[in-house]
RNA sequence: GUCCCCUUCGUCUAGUGGUUAGGACACCGGGUUUUCAUCCCGGCAACAGGGGUUCGACUCUCCUAGGGGAUACCA
């Protein structure tokens, strides 16, 4: 039986890291089995569902580079691969529950309106305690209309009365199943969500019949979802037993949460996959990262391509418990990914960042594009983040500001000291070029000893005139990029400056 | 409340009865260095607790505790 596995958004929110975990270890799984990675929208739920999310979901996977067999977007034998063009399959499902007697109508109305009613009737007559009591707290449904006669229940659909079709969940007996990655794993019936809607009022299913229905017929042999899934998975069960259905096998992936222990969500930070994007995060650093958390892959390497993932891959090695999702560890990759960069893939990518910040053209002019190639090489190993680059840059593209007199004096060397070290870093500079970075270097040595100061105290207020910060890449090779011509009257400026 | 899952350094993890419990991030110290960063070296730091099983438990089992998840006409 070949492997197909499916990652089964629904776009009701951005893609954000805990989707795109589930989804990568499903590709991770289909790719290492040789087996289909399929695509599949479940848009049920019509309120909350927009195209918006869709687009966002392509171009989330597109970004990553991870692409599916089968889909919305490429097709396959399958399809529809969107559940709302499924929507005829849903009905005839649940109609065939009805006729076999695992399903059945429930005119109830909301389940929240329902449960008020309930608790009110309770209130008046005593006798009904135990229903309001469970009521009251949200313990599920209390399968009022699961006696109703189905020939009483059929003229009441027929007459048109509002209404949801009902699992008949077995009221003993246990379901069990083996976990791929949990093991064992048995549940009472009694405790399965008592009667889950399957059709839903509007006559779209829920997940839970969609979600069985199209697993089935997509011929689905491993389901890997998040561990918040194993409630329901005894549900589906009973679902596929209903249908005499060979059910899939199921994983369930160990959750990610925040720094606090919660849920992953907003509050933690960036969750979007947009976000980490556009904060200039590397595609290839945080699949690195996000297959780490929660899985590991034998031989004790940090850094791996997608492709040696595919190979290394093996479900024994997904761990059970939940993994916190660290960003500080997430930043380390990233470094380690733009350091790994070639520099003209690297430039490729800073330019755009450069032209949003407003320093270059977009696209960059001819020389703005041969700065960026230059001065690439000199900040690689000095981003966290691609985005760092605008500011590390900066003064390449526009007149820094001058910091305060206060700030360009070394420690113990005053105002008129300071001046006289840069007139002469400025003469050096005039005379030597920075263009042979040695020679350059050892006149500055040589005329710091002159001067009897250390040389850092010759070059932080000549990084202070000519970049307008303290930190900034290597000096010599940065004026070297932005041009002596440039760098004169920036030091010309701060000589004035100490000297008034 | 009820049900289910989980439990090795702060974090991600290796480890499948006998190990000085290993690595990575973070942190702390040191070195290289022109600031910052990179890089290199070193250090700190863990088997949740208690019963069993066993000659021997981080590894098997039970209980407790703690954490997480689920309890929708959302997925």
């Amino acid at each position: 039986m070949s492997v197909r596995v499916r990652y089964a958004p629904s776009p009701t929110g951005l893609q954000h890291i805990g989707g795109v975990r589930t989804a990568l270890f499903n590709y991770l799984f289909a790719r290492s089995m040789g087996g289909s990675f399929i695509l599949r929208l479940e848009d049920t739920d019509r309120s909350r569902s927009a195209d918006r999310y869709v687009q966002n979901l392509y171009d989330t996977f597109k970004w990553l580079g991870f692409y599916w067999d089968e889909g919305p977007d490429v097709g396959g034998a399958f399809g529809p691969y969107v559940q709302s063009e499924r929507f005829a399959l849903y009905k005839e499902y649940a109609q065939r529950l009805i006729d076999m007697d695992k399903a059945y109508y429930c005119f109830c109305g909301d389940a929240k309106t329902a449960d008020k009613l309930a608790n009110k009737a309770a209130d008046q007559a005593d006798d009904n305690a135990e229903e309001a009591a469970q009521a009251e707290s949200g313990y599920g449904y209390n399968r009022r209309c699961r006696s109703i006669d189905p020939a009483e229940a059929k003229r009441r659909v027929a007459a048109g009365e509002p209404h949801v079709i009902r699992l008949k969940i077995p009221l003993d007996g246990t379901t069990s199943f083996t976990d791929l990655l949990l093991g064992e794993i048995e549940w009472k019936n009694a405790d399965v969500n008592p009667d889950p809607v399957l059709l839903k009022s509007d006559g779209f299913p829920t997940y839970h019949l969609a979600n069985v229905v199209d697993d089935h017929t997509m011929q689905i042999s491993h389901v890997m979802r998040a561990q918040e899934w194993i409630p329901s998975a005894p549900l589906h069960l009973l679902m596929y037993q209903a249908f005499g259905w060979q059910p899939p096998k199921l994983c369930h992936l160990p959750m990610v949460l925040g720094q606090d222990g919660q849920k992953l969500s907003k509050r933690h930070g960036a969750t979007a996959v947009d976000e980490f994007r556009t904060k200039g995060y590397l595609k290839d650093a945080l699949i690195n990262y996000v297959a780490m958390l929660g899985c590991s892959y034998q031989d004790g390497r940090d850094l791996y391509s997608l492709s040696e993932l595919v190979s290394l891959f093996k479900l024994e090695h997904i761990n059970k418990a939940p993994a916190i999702f660290d960003y500080v560890k997430l930043e380390w990759f990233n470094g380690q990914y733009i350091r790994a960069l070639e520099p003209a893939a690297l430039a490729g990518l800073l330019a755009p960042l450069l032209a949003a910040a407003g320093l270059v053209q977009d696209p960059p002019t001819a020389a703005q594009r041969a700065i960026i190639d230059q001065a690439t090489p000199l900040v690689r190993e000095r981003l966290k983040y691609l985005t760092d680059v605008a500011e590390a840059l900066r003064f390449l593209f526009t007149e820094p500001v001058l910091p305060p007199v206060a700030e360009l004096l070394p420690k113990k060397l005053d105002a008129a000291a300071t001046a006289a070290g840069l007139a002469a870093a400025r003469q050096l500079l005039v005379d030597i070029g920075v263009d042979d970075h040695d020679r350059i270097e050892a006149a500055f040595r040589a005329q710091a000893e002159a001067l009897g100061c250390k040389l850092g105290d010759l070059l932080m207020p000549l990084r202070l005139a000519v970049t307008g910060t303290k930190v900034s890449p290597p000096l010599f090779e940065s004026i070297h990029v932005l041009g002596v011509a440039k760098a004169l009257p920036r030091i010309d400026k701060a000589i004035a400056a100490l000297r008034a």
